[in-house]
This record gives structure tokens, sequence and C-alpha cells, in this order.
DNA sequence: GCAAAAAGCGGAGGCTGACTCCGTTTAGCG
DNA sequence: CGCTAAACGGAGTCAGCCTCCGCTTTTTGC
């Protein structure tokens, strides 16, 4: 790669962190270019599509965010605690930027873009969490990981959601560690629960 | 309400509703206006917001839901049964068009439109149904009823996501009645999961 | 019936943002 | 220093949102 080209993916990813974290990842791509100071064109030739981008933007993260399963599966015995700690983290990565959320949602399908693709090495060593605490009969087993992931990107979601409107209300905020929880008791094996289907 | 003015408004109504089926709420409103037989404009002027033209066109559902809470709540013994016919029910309504889940997720927390002024009435009435769960011990009452709603369309938003995707996997389809077992299991109160937070 | 007023209509036009295409520029090699 | 592949950049195209206002239709009062 040429040193041109080099320079202005580095300053296109620093800017687009910086875009991200002000105005979620939906800020316009022209408006990135021109603070980064390079043409619209130099951007999509670098990153074709939007997750490219997002996916350069997070690297060094879900590089972090695998290592800790591996780290979790490997050393920690409460197979339930590592688990607890590992989505917690998760929750707190997805909320990092607005709209990153969902666009997890949509790249844990769909191994074409970049974000996909990260994001499969992620749920790899996260899925040796929850099977690991499955084998032991911790967790119930009927449940893979891409419902998990569901589960706590909806969170993330919601607390983005209600974020925006904090001004007109009665209502109070929404507390992700509470829905985590919720999340977790629901996962767990035992005699509660076992019903209920529609 | 003059005579035509009221019979663009059904026109409107009608088409958007197939509209919303075939191709999501984010339907092009142009393309609602003409296959309508009317002007942007007087589309605009009617339904000033997408959503109050997504509130018109759901507005017997909500009905129909608000109604189902009511009588759940006065007939029914079984208060951990009702919260789950009940959510059951709201899970598929809001999966009946691509992007319902996320749109409502937005209503909850604003009253300002229609959609969310609709909201408000089947959420009061489910509110119900899982405050006497609660009074009664059944669940645990550190949840909100819109900690509850904002799981339920976390979860019609996985399903919605995995859909748009079926063909390139490996990956399994997501089931919406195991993760609101999940969910429900979850939010019923008993010895496990009281820890964790974080 | 008719005219005036009120209500409603419609689409041109402005705007924003995605994405493409291609003539121009430049790094880097020999 | 000159050549070539690589990279640049932004004009241009397209789609969709939304507003504005001159024109048309319905309704009302007589």
């Amino acid at each position: 790669m040429r040193a041109d080209a080099l320079r202005n993916r580095e300053r296109l990813v620093e800017v687009a962190q910086s875009a991200f974290a002000t105005n979620g990842i939906e800020t316009s791509l022209e408006e990135i270019a021109r603070q980064a100071g390079v043409g619209i064109g130099t951007l999509y030739r670098r990153f074709p599509r939007r997750e490219d981008l997002i996916a350069a933007v997070l690297a060094e993260r879900y590089l972090k965010l695998t290592e800790c399963a591996l780290t979790l599966a490997e050393h920690r015995k409460d197979a339930d605690a590592a688990l607890t700690e590992w989505l917690t983290l998760l929750v707190e990565h997805m909320a990092i930027y607005r709209g990153l959320s969902l666009a997890v949602k949509e790249a844990i399908h769909d191994q074409s873009t970049a974000l996909g693709r990260t994001c499969k090495e992620m749920m790899d060593a996260g899925t040796a969490l929850l099977e690991r605490g499955q084998s032991l009969g911790v967790f119930r087993t009927d449940v893979n990981f891409y419902d998990v992931m569901s589960l706590c990107s909806g969170i993330v979601t919601a607390v983005e959601r209600r974020a925006e409107k904090l001004a007109d209300s009665d209502i109070p905020p929404v507390d992700p560690y509470l829905l985590l929880d919720v999340v977790l008791k629901g996962l767990r094996s035992g005699v509660l629960g076992g019903g209920a289907g529609g």
C-alpha cells in the first residue's frame, strides 16, 4: 500500500472514531471525508461499505473482547460468573456508539462484511463460554449464542432509545445491568420456568 | 372533515398497510402517496410524521391488544400464564411489519406522536398484568414494564434481522418463542440469579 | 342554485446523503 | 528524471424527505 494511501486510511479511521462517538454510526460519510481532508471517493475506495469503516474503528476493541473471552474460559472456574462478566463487557462495548448495537445484530448473521467477520471471531470465543456452562449444566441448552447476542443487543438498543428522550418524562432510565441480569437469570438451568412457550 | 379528505385518508391507510406488509415501515412515503393516487403534500398534511401513518394503520390492532390485556387481568387467575399469553401476542404483533419492533421501542419513550400515545394505552393495560404478578410475588419487582417491552422488541428485531439473511448460512433461524421463554424465566421470582449485576 | 369562504390538493423544488465514474495527480521504482 | 500503477477528488446522479403555495373542490349561507 502506498504511503499516502496509508496515511489517509489512518486519518479516516481516526476521524470516523470521533464522529461516531459524537453522532453515532449513522454519521454522514461525506462529513467524515471532509473532516479527514480527503475526497469522498477516497473514503469509498478504502471502505466500500459503512460497516467496513465501523469494523476498522472497532478492530482493537474486538481483539480485546475475544482475548478476554478466551482468558475467562481458561482461568475462571465458575462458568456462570465467566459468562456474566463477559456479557457485561459485551453490552458495554455495544453501547459506545449510538446505533452500534443494531449494526452488530445485523452483522452476526452476515459474514460478508468486515464487521461480520470480526464479530464471528469474538462470537466463537463467547460461544465457548456459553457452551462450557451448558455442558456443566449451568445454562439451559436450547439456547445458542446468537440468541444471547440478540438479547444483549436488544438491551443496548433500548438504553440508546431511552437516552435520546431523557427530556420529556416521568419514565425512568433503562438500566442495562438490570436487563442483563434478567437475561442471565433466564439462561440458567433450574426448576423455574420450564413450561410457558407459545 | 370534508368528504374527499376522508376518502383520501382511508385510501392512504389502506395502501400504507399493504406497502408496510411488503416492504416494512421504512417504505418510501412518496411511493405510498403515488399508489394511493394522491399528492405527497396530501399525505403529509394528514400524517405529518411517518409514525402518525403507522399508528393509523395499527389502530385496530392496538385496541385489540389493549382489550385483551384487560380481559386477561380480569379473568385469568394465573398471573404468570396471563403475562405469558399477552407477551406472546405482543411479540407476534410487533413482527407483522419489518421495522415495527424498532419503531415501537422508540415510541414507548415518546408520547409526542400518535404511535407513542397508542402504545401508552396498550402499555398501561400490560403494566397491570405485570404488576399484578409482581404483587403476588410471581415476578421480580425491580423490573418495570418498559424493561419488558424493550426486551420483547429486541427479540422481534433479532428475528427480522435474521430473516433478511436466511440465504447464506449454517446459522439457525431465531425462534421468538424460545427467546420470550428466556425473558419470562428471567422475570420470575425465585432463588436463582439474585446476584450478578454490575 | 349560486357565490364566497373554507378546506383541501398536488407537485415543483430545495435539501441531504449515498454512491459512481473518470480525468488528474503523485508516489516510488529503475 | 521519467514512467506507470496506484491513488485522489469531487462533480454528477439518484433517491427520499419535507415544505410551500397557487389552484381546485366542497361546503355553507342565502
